[in-house]
DNA sequence: ACTGGTTTTTATCTTAATAAAAAAACCACA
DNA sequence: TGTGGTTTTTTTATTAAGATAAAAACCAGT
C-alpha cells in the first residue's frame, strides 16, 4: 500500500519550537526592516505587541528568542534595542527556526506536488508516514484547507484539490492572474499608498541596476510576489487581494525548487519597473495594458520563471 | 462584555443528528432527481455509494432515513426503491433535517452578518454562546475557514474577514464577479456540457413562461446560484469555478432573507435565458457581453435582488 | 503617561482512552 | 457477476483533565 523507501523520516526538529514565537520572530524581523528601524533603536513592547495584534507574553518570548541570535540585545535600564541594521536583519532572517507547523506544511506541500502523496490521504496514513503528534497534523490540515488546497472528503481522509500539483493548474493560474491583475489596476478604487509603492519602486531600480544578479533565489520570489500582492492591493477590493494572495501561496510550492535564469529576472525586473513607472505617472490603462503583456509573456516562458 | 439578550436560545436540535447520514439524504434526493428516477426504481446500494464517493454503511443509514420519510421503501426480496416522483422528492426534500452542522454554520453566518458577533471571537465564547460539543463547534469554524470566511488569529481567537458582513463586501463581490464571469465566457477552454446545458436552458424557458410566480424563494436562489456556476465550469478553469462557487456560498448569508420581486425575478429570468440562447448559437462573444450588462444591472438593481 | 517586569486570569493545546462510524471484506443467493 | 445482508477492520470522533501559553491586570520606576 505504501512504499516505505519514499516515507519521509521521522524529524526531531518538527516538535521543539513554539509555533507562535517562531512566527512572531520573523514578522518581528520583517517589521524591523518595513520601519526602517536601525541599529539601537529601542524597541517597546507594548508598541510590538499592538502592531502585531497580539499580547506582550508571545512578543517577550520571540524577543527572548531574538536576543539569543543577536538580533535584539538588552538596553540598560531594562527592555530591549535592535542590535543590527536592515542587511544584517535580512541575512539572519533565513537562520531563523521555522515553526513546526511551517516545516510539515511545507513537507507535505512539497510531497504532493513530487507526487509522493496520493491525492487521497487519510490522517491516520499521514500520522504514520510524518510521526507528528496529532494535533500538529489537524492544525497544518486546516492551514491547507483554509489555502483551498485540501479539502475533507465526505466521509473519511482528504481530498487534495486538483489545483494544486498538476500542469493544467498552472496554465490555468496564469489565465485567472491575466484577467484580475489588469483589472485590479483599472479598478474605480485603485489608489496607490505612497510609502509602499515608493519602497517597491525604490527596489526595483535597485534590482534592474544590477542589484537582481546579487539577489538570493528564495528574496527574488518574495519581492515577485510582493509586487503583484500590492498592486492587487491597491484595488481596494478585498477579493482581488486574497485571490493573488493565494495564489501566490501556491507558486511558493511550486516554484521555490525552480531555476531562475539571471538574464530572463532581470527582464522581468524590467517590465515590473516599466509597470510601476506608468503608475507612478497615473497612467493605470496603460500601466494595466503593460500588466497584461507582462502576464502573457510570463505564461509562455521558460519553466520556473515566476511573475 | 456580551449583550445576553442577544445570546441566541440554545437548540437541542443541533446534537441529533448524524451529520453525515443528513448530508447524504439531500445528496442521494439531488442524485434521484438528477438521474430522472421514477416511483419503483430500484436502487443499488454499491452504485449510490460510487456515486458519492462513500461506502455502504452511510448509505444504508441515508437510505434508512428516508424509508422513514416514505421517500423510499424496501423492495420485495431486499434492498429499497424509489416511492415518490421528482416534484415529491423536491417538496420532501425541504423537510429533511438538517445536519446540527448545517444549522450551527448557517446560524454563525447568519449572526455575524447581523451583526451580534463581533469580527473577534475566541472559542470559548462560541461555546458559551451556542452550547453545542467542542468537537462541532471546530468543524464549523474549519468550514467557514475553508470558505475564507473566517481565519485563525494570531494567539488566541479567530477574525472574520471582512468579506462578509459589511455593505462594501457586496460591491466588490459583484465588482469581481463582473470580471470573472465574462471572462469564463469569453476563455478558450469554454465548453458546454450538452445535458448539464439543456437541463438549465429547459429550466428557464418553464420559469419565463410563468412558473417563476410558482416557485418558492428557496429555489430561486440555488436556480439563480447555479446558472452562474454552470458557466464558470464550462470555462474548464477550476479556479473561475472555485471564485464562483465561494461567492454563491457568501449570498446564502446575505440573501436567503432578501426580499425578491416577483417583476424583477421575472426579468432576470429572462436575461439569464438570452445568454443561455446565444451560448447555444454558440455566440460566446456576445453572451459575455450580455453577462456583463446582466451583473452591472444587477449590481446597482435594489436589494435583495441577486443574480 | 510612559516604560519593563510580574502576577493573575483565561483560553487553548495536549493527551490518551473510549466510543462511534465508515470502509472493507465476506457471505449466501439470484 | 451482481445483489443485499453481515461481520471485521480501520479510521475518526468524543471526552475530560491537566499542562501550557496568551491575554489582561497590576506593579513600581522613570
Amino acid at each position: 500500500m505504501e512504499n516505505p523507501a519514499l516515507s519521509t523520516q521521522k524529524d526531531e526538529n518538527l516538535r521543539s519550537i513554539n509555533p507562535l514565537q517562531a512566527e512572531l520572530s520573523h514578522q518581528l524581523i520583517a517589521l524591523f526592516i518595513r520601519e526602517g528601524l536601525t541599529t539601537g533603536s529601542a524597541l517597546s513592547e507594548r508598541e510590538l505587541a499592538e502592531k502585531l495584534s497580539v499580547s506582550r507574553s508571545p512578543i517577550r518570548a520571540a524577543l527572548k528568542l531574538l536576543e539569543h541570535f543577536q538580533v535584539v540585545e538588552p538596553r540598560p535600564g531594562g527592555g530591549m534595542r535592535l542590535a543590527m541594521d536592515s542587511p544584517a536583519l535580512m541575512r539572519v532572517e533565513m537562520t531563523l527556526p521555522e515553526s513546526p507547523q511551517d516545516q510539515l506544511y511545507v513537507q507535505i506541500g512539497q510531497d504532493r506536488v513530487q507526487g509522493q502523496l496520493e491525492e487521497h490521504v487519510t490522517e491516520a496514513d499521514l500520522l504514520r508516514r510524518y510521526d507528528v503528534p496529532k494535533a500538529l497534523l489537524t492544525k497544518v490540515l486546516t492551514q491547507l484547507v483554509s489555502e483551498g488546497l485540501l479539502q475533507k472528503a465526505q466521509g473519511k481522509g482528504w481530498l487534495f484539490t486538483r489545483l494544486i500539483g498538476c500542469v493544467e493548474s498552472n496554465k490555468d493560474s496564469y489565465e485567472l492572474r491575466r484577467i484580475i491583475e489588469p483589472a485590479a489596476i483599472r479598478s474605480a478604487g485603485f489608489q496607490p499608498e505612497p510609502e509602499r509603492f515608493q519602497a517597491c519602486l525604490a527596489m526595483h531600480k535597485q534590482l534592474v541596476d544590477g542589484l537582481v544578479f546579487e539577489t538570493p533565489h528564495h528574496a527574488l520570489l518574495n519581492i515577485n510576489a510582493g509586487f503583484h500582492q500590492m498592486l492587487a492591493d491597491f484595488s481596494g477590493n478585498r477579493y482581488f487581494s486574497e485571490i493573488i494572495r493565494q495564489h501566490n501561496r501556491m507558486r511558493r510550492f511550486t516554484e521555490s525548487g525552480a531555476v531562475l535564469y539571471p538574464e530572463r529576472m532581470l527582464q522581468s525586473c524590467q517590465e515590473h519597473l516599466d509597470i510601476l513607472e506608468q503608475i507612478e505617472a497615473r497612467d493605470f490603462e496603460w500601466a494595466a495594458t503593460l500588466m497584461e503583456r507582462h502576464l502573457g509573456i510570463s505564461s509562455k516562458g521558460q519553466l520556473g520563471v515566476p511573475e
